[in-house]
DNA sequence: TATGAATGAGAATTCATTCAT
DNA sequence: GATGAATGAATTCTCATTCAT
């Protein structure tokens, strides 16, 4: 299939020519912030292989020759992706510090609630392969992070004796997270598709509270 | 990427000649077979666009052109698994009488409680997109009519007025399901990783027990 | 530029249908065949960089596509030729049997006394680089077994206390033959453009008996 | 292939900051120069169609956009360096007044006999093509030129009825000239690789002697 | 004079598909 | 039914060159 447009997913960004080009000097860092966005939400939502970089550059409104000069390769341009995804959420980890903010976390990482979509396609872009080993260690270790936390909160510590149930139904609680993400990312699934991040947020409660809370 | 190897998932099925060729009369459908089995286990686990024609064929042991030849296209036989899938998927819906088998149903399709890896890669194939319209139709189709099923066995009925709530909780649960489906795609996340579906079990019921028991 | 067509050296051979395509099966070899004609000679008159895998598949008249096939790359290509090269030039140095053939050998290798043009190319090719470590390696060891044998009719041993005078001598011997090639690659120099190889052979004699007879 | 470095040939020139920009007055001439030798050595060893404009800039450490403005083109950047040579050699050749000296200046053209790298890639240069019609003219005039000189000083007369011969000849003294510079250029091809101009001397000597003398 | 940014043409390679045996 | 050969359309990447500061 030709993917110049992406099936599932929010439009392509316009040419995002919101802040004119200053002109030429100092532009690099613009250019590939822009690059950044467009290959993020791509990849997110056609996946690694189904993206052309021309696709890319077109979403972002710049020259695909760029994408070599700023990122490498379309694998260094992915590999720049997942970091930054990588910064938010292990940034978003950071800030859990109990139980009842789990739930709330959860939906705003799958609904949105925040104005850019960003967030929302970070789950996503974290579920998709580039094929390489080095990108799939990141990845690996993210969730194994994630997993760890989220199990802390609830009490787990490493090495404790019975610590695999806890950790187990932490990765549950994650699984749900990466549900609804892939779910939602195909349209159509009323209501799924366009509940809100207050529409999940009392059922993830009640999730949460049966597979975490300790009785 | 060159996805000669499925880094996830089992080893590809060796050129599987379990069952030689039975000399000549019904070759066709052996190895139209074989191809299937291939082709939805390189789909599930490197997706549509990573994965090759030739890699397809090469794990059935046959020859690339037969692909064209009883699929008319990659598309085609793209379709022909998607369809198998949801033969299956319907079948397992069409079985769910009681909310206390839907966690085992959930636990035996992410872990694998049978002999071939078939239920197991069938909600990661449902998770993949190869662009075309009428798949993606199809594939929304399913998802709609499985959490449906889900909802009314929690006492769902269409037209329900405050039917959304549940529907929507039954659709958390089939998030699960895919949720763990795709993380354990991705090695390496213990203990889901290698969880049996006993062990997914007893959370799951919990889980299953908190969203969509009425009180 | 766009060397589409070899500036220095013979015309570029019509796509060659002498004796036409055995109509598919076990065309292979054929094939083959005449991408490694057409490669050598681009290679040798152009160089490797400057050569086109469109300009090899276009004078050999098969797809470009072709020469991945049988040659994995451009490079895998270029390697293919040198072995050719290679073995021919083994070939002829094993034949070398006292110093009277010398003069000889080199008239033939540079000025043609074949009906074919790959002697003439041979030379030529061996001066080209690919840039690859493996094939500088076949290069040097080529060059090296070259002039030991030249040597060695001469009288030279190998440990010889005094030998490196006598290497010496049949190294500027082999560097004649290699100066004739390339100044007969760029054309309009003549005589010696258009000697032939009896042309060559009596002031040949005469300068492989001042360098290598002893007295 | 990627040539940053040149594999053959001594280490690319340092940004070359002996003498600090000369602060602004003359900066583009010094720039010129800087460029001019930085190409010249990879031109020669590695080809025109090998070397890219940026390697030449980054050896002269310069900004790559200033070879456009100070040479037009990669082309003209090329014509200048062989025009440079060519002044060289024609400076060289007017020099040759006796048979006695050629060897002299074979010897110091392939095996360096001055500080600078310069002559030993003069010859190299000389032997490639950029594939313009041009730059082939001048090169093919001085070939011309200079092997009349050799068998001028050799007794030949422009119109001598046997003239072909010592033509012929000289050529050949010419072709171990080049000979000897393309095996230098490829290292490892030892005692040539790393013979002083001494060390060629008097083989050179005795070869010239056999070539032209007449009796 | 110098420089970072941007562009467009072209190069090698991959891949689904069709053809002829 | 099955196979090796061939094809043409992409796709990624490189590179000389031009632009605007």
């Amino acid at each position: 299939m030709k993917a110049s447009s992406s099936p599932a997913g929010p439009a392509p960004l316009a040419p995002a020519d919101n802040s004119p080009p200053p002109s030429r000097r100092g532009a690099g860092a613009r250019t590939r912030g822009l690059l950044l966005d467009s290959a993020r939400r791509r990849f997110a939502y056609d996946g690694y292989a189904a993206t052309t970089v021309r696709d890319i550059a077109d979403d972002a409104g710049v020259n695909v020759a760029l994408i070599n000069r700023y990122f490498r390769s379309k694998e260094g341009l992915f590999e720049a992706c997942l970091k930054a995804v990588i910064d938010e959420l292990v940034h978003a980890a950071g800030a859990v510090a109990d139980l009842e903010q789990i739930p709330g976390i959860i939906a705003s990482h799958t609904a949105g609630v925040v104005a850019t979509d960003g967030p929302r396609d970070a789950l996503l872009l974290l579920l998709r392969s580039s094929g390489d080993e080095r990108t799939e260690e990141m990845r690996t270790g993210l969730l194994r992070m994630f997993s760890e936390r989220l199990a802390s909160v609830a009490g787990w510590r490493p090495g404790d004796p019975d610590g695999d149930g806890l950790l187990l139904r932490a990765q549950l609680v994650l699984s749900v997270a990466f549900g609804i993400t892939v779910l939602r990312a195909s349209p159509g699934l009323e209501p799924l598709a366009s509940a809100t991040a207050q529409d999940l947020a009392e059922p993830l409660r009640e999730l949460v509270d049966a597979l975490l809370t300790r009785r």
